[in-house]
DNA sequence: ACCTGAACACCGTTCAAGT
DNA sequence: ACCTGAACACCGTTCAAGT
């Protein structure tokens, strides 16, 4: 919430770090650098390298969910429009930090499982939204991850989506940053 | 084959290491004191340490299937003596080896195929036993699989199976050294 | 409250030099 | 052919000391 404090300073870095090279490249010492402190500084708000990583995952949860879900909320209009705003941010997102986590995901149980319980939480929604678009509910969830598998196949396929190759500071939400 | 050449001492401590402590635990540095070489000269027999990694998954792939077959081969007897061979090496193995590969293979999808290999070697020549003693072919396959399940399940549960303890230094075979 | 500096232990890798 | 010694770059972690 607050958006710069020390803390997530570290935190930011870490999912540059993670989305550019993968959760290998989140190292301390070389985030240290990056932001232009210490390591010992690092050891002031974590405990050590597994806490940051911990806190990478939980605040990447945030982005990729809930305060997608919040924004398309609060953007209003029925479910049909909500669906098409949940569509637009998610199509102009670059899915980079998305690939990286499911990379992550797959050499580590406890990722995985926080990878399934977003999976789960995101495919809710849409069937939610689907159900409100007056999809039967029974076709809903079917339809739902229809949809949210093509787009993760997307992402994982495409190494660098959308996004001319130069480093523009775009990047709107879901999955992105 | 040839037992005490400089190369084989590497990949026997690397073994030890990885019986002991897991993959992690091998570490080219700490192989160096073991053997009170340098480091440096581990760097004439591996290219790095992926590539010890690869020859400690090949010697045990050996060790582990091919090794335990000829030598019950080579005890004699039909296939029920055989099968009584092949138990009772097997059971005085103590799986630390065995129980440290499954958790490589866990985290490596190269590793894991690997497993998947020697899991299907062994399971073919358990199942080729049990129909040299009668088993109806049809059964053989289930039986054997059944029989090796049992013992990897064995191996996995158990920390430390047989042993006193003690560091004698027994360890007939399949899985073991 | 937050950070620096310096240290420590631990790594992988390279390479000239020795035998 | 095989190994040592020394270096380099790169890590994680701790902690006294500063502000």
């Amino acid at each position: 919430m607050e958006p710069d404090d020390a803390r997530s300073q570290w935190i930011d870095a870490g999912l540059r770090a993670l989305r550019r090279d993968g959760v290998e490249a989140v190292r301390v010492e070389r985030l240290a650098v990056d932001l232009g402190k210490t390591k010992g500084s690092f050891y002031w708000h974590f405990a050590d390298r597994k806490a940051l990583l911990a806190a990478l995952l939980e605040a990447w949860r945030g982005r990729a969910t809930q305060a997608v879900i919040e924004d398309v909320e609060s953007a209003g209009g029925d479910a049909r429009a909500r669906l098409a705003t949940l569509m637009a941010t998610t199509l102009a997102a670059d899915g980079r930090l998305e690939r990286a986590m499911r990379d992550w995901a797959r050499g580590d149980a406890a990722v995985a499982a926080a990878m399934a319980g977003i999976d789960d939480r995101r495919l809710r929604y849409v069937a939610e939204l689907l159900v409100g678009a007056g999809v039967a509910p029974a076709d809903a969830k079917l339809r739902a991850r229809f949809a949210y598998q093509s787009l993760i196949g997307r992402f994982v396929m495409a190494a660098d989506p959308p996004e001319r190759a130069g480093r523009s500071a775009r990047s709107p939400r879901w999955s992105t940053c």
